[in-house]
DNA sequence: GTAAATTATTTACCTAAGTAAGTATATTGG
DNA sequence: CCAATATACTTACTTAGGTAAATAATTTAC
């Protein structure tokens, strides 16, 4: 029988991302950008590479979005000793702003929680950590 | 402080995509076919109302998924009493193989929820279910 | 010291999914 | 009956993210 928690998993994954991008839209920024500020914001400069190994996705992924938030004034590239790395850091505006959408943003995600305890809250994101790819051949699985 | 539920579940939708269309990939099928492949398995000859309905997305992403499920011969579409309609049904190369697809998806779902407990599952689904937008004022959430 | 291998980023191309606007068929109101 | 409205689907454009291969800088091996 097929399992339903991945449907799950998949539906509020893109509910948050639209409520998210619904706050955005007033600061003309799209979720997979803030996350990058957020990012910035919390660890300071970082270079392309610790960007996507923080937020584990892939380089092509952190170049494109990357080359939007400097497109649109929120962050800037300079070169680093080594030229092959790019050191992506906010801008003047971006700081002036982070912490306000920050605000807003966590605001709605609280909204969207508002129906669980801090408890719950933990719990949730501990049974989500508990799921990973399974490192094993299919012969282990199978026999479910 | 940010909330890093929500990254949580995103990271967890993106993989259980990735190792999902690694099995799909012996098919030359990936995961939001699969998912349509699957709905119609399950309830037979559909409208693509319907199935946007079921699988909670818009209407544009099942008419282009349908597409390619139709060109890559896995589904049909049918002029219905309604000619706005168009009924998605199944292929018989379809037919012949959904229920071994479907038999080696689970294997691999099965195998990511190893370390979670039957009841662990049950609990996470439940979880997750409490996550909804909140349809309520900013005024309402800010003061948690 | 230079050829070979590695690393950081980019480019090109693909799936996935959203919004807004367009088209064609059905339904409703006068 | 026919004009106005609603419905089902499609088209065009956008964000998001993945893979494979290319490029440029750095490191390693001989």
């Amino acid at each position: 029988m097929e399992n339903l928690l991945f449907h799950e998993i998949h539906q509020k994954s893109r509910l948050a991302i639209k409520e998210v991008n619904e706050v955005l839209k007033g600061y003309e920024l799209y979720s997979a950008q803030w996350s990058i500020l957020f990012c910035l914001k919390q660890f300071g400069p970082m270079t392309q590479k610790e960007i996507w190994q923080y937020l584990n996705v892939e380089a092509p992924t952190v170049t494109r979005t990357v080359s939007k938030l400097e497109e649109s004034g929120w962050a800037e590239r300079k070169e680093g000793g080594d030229k092959r790395q790019r050191i992506v850091c906010l801008t003047a505006k971006a700081e002036s702003k982070v912490a306000e959408i920050e605000e807003r943003v966590t605001a709605i995600e609280n909204g969207m929680l508002s129906y669980l305890s801090r408890e719950e809250q933990q719990q949730l994101k501990a049974l989500l950590k508990k799921i990973h790819s399974a490192e094993r051949t299919e012969k282990d699985v199978t026999n479910d």
